[in-house]
DNA sequence: ATAGCTGCCGAACACTTGTTTTGTCAAGTA
DNA sequence: TACTTGACAAAACAAGTGTTCGGCAGCTAT
């Protein structure tokens, strides 16, 4: 009685579907189904659809109009998989991040964050910024890359910081390290060598939680 | 005529639809909104579904029943805006990179890969390692490292590679150069120094478009 | 052969749902 | 004041849409 498999035409209906949602972030009708599959009656849709659900390839939302939905598609759980943090603008060493309280989040562009690199849960404060130039290099991050920060004022040693040094006029990417009555600033690349100032000259403007590199 | 912001009653009505979506998957209909928000009419939520879209806070699908969706959270806009890739297994720098033929793809996990980094479009043949030990660091990848490889066994000048020297036994990751008779395979950090073999002696198994580095 | 089942067909039915129309009312605005 | 506009209300309309029902063909177990 209950089979495992689909049949040719309940395959045909379930890869529509799947298709339809992707392509209008809608549900099909039965009579789109009917029509685009060339089905010779609605009935034939509706009988088939009872067997997708049975065998758990689809969800009806009884009697509501393009009520099918597919586990796995939903938006639901899609938004668990991503979230989106404002790309606030441009790094560069010779200048300070932009202020994140200045700038009109809302009409931000919008970057998607896979939710291996940053969880939706953890995304509250968390800006985005594109790299310019490679004077971050030391810190494994390359000219055109976007690295997504974290705001805070304080950090913990060990922690990679953007760190503005008021002297030098400059920011940079660094693990932070305090030590007595001073702080340094160690590069990701163990090739390279520390900085070391005082803690009146080094503001910090955030934390490195990610980045996000494309060569295509 | 335009405005910028929301009235309290479309605020009301777009978080409703974002829970509804959220909840159950599609859009709820115009009398949805109407009942569980106790508005008059349906007029009303037409109306206002009207001003929400020239917000641009909503999409309406004309005509058709629950045909809202989010920007953001419709699974339409949202597989223009992800991809997934297979995550095959993990990179070192001492033994070749698994075949991605011999590898079941159903039942690997997947990476979510943004747009940003790489394109849906252009997703074909694309795999995901893990990258283990700071051999690759270079390259500006550390370990922990997602890397994003499309498989190709050629490779133009310039271009980030995986590649397999054979004496040596061991994988990198490395910008790849034909120079009369040799091949010269470059850091991506520019204090380190080029590599220089045989074209015998190398293997290309991959062509390096993406990186993802999580810190948190 | 008989009954039962699956899968299908065509049509009709009834509910769901987006839209439109006609007003009302308050707050601006020339 | 007279006019315009935004926001809302009530009702009716026209499609859109899921469901049901009688019937048929092929297959299988009794």
């Amino acid at each position: 009685m209950r089979r495992r498999e689909m049949s040719d035409r309940q395959a045909d209906i379930y890869e529509y579907i799947v298709n339809f949602i992707k392509a209008r972030g809608i549900s099909p009708s039965i009579r789109d189904i009917q029509h685009d599959l060339n089905i010779s009656s609605t009935s034939v849709v509706s009988y088939n659809l009872d067997v997708l659900e049975r065998l758990g390839k689809i969800i009806r939302n009884d009697k509501i109009s393009r009520g099918i939905s597919i586990p796995g598609l939903s938006p639901a759980l899609l938004s668990q998989e991503i979230g989106r943090v404002p790309l606030l603008g441009t790094i560069t060493a010779g200048s300070p991040l932009p202020d994140p309280e200045e700038i009109d989040h809302s009409r931000a562009e919008q970057i998607v964050v896979p939710a291996d690199v940053v969880p939706p849960t953890r995304l509250d404060g968390v800006y985005a910024l594109k790299v310019r130039g490679q004077s971050m290099i030391d810190a494994l991050i390359d000219d055109g890359d976007i690295v997504l920060l974290r705001r805070q004022e304080t950090a913990e040693n060990g922690q990679m910081v953007a760190a503005w040094l008021i002297d030098e006029n400059a920011v940079t990417l660094k693990k932070f390290y305090r030590e007595d009555g001073r702080i340094r600033l160690q590069p990701a690349n163990s090739t390279m060598q520390p900085i070391y100032t005082s803690p009146n000259n080094v503001r910090i403007q955030g934390r490195v939680i990610g980045v996000l590199r494309s060569l295509v």
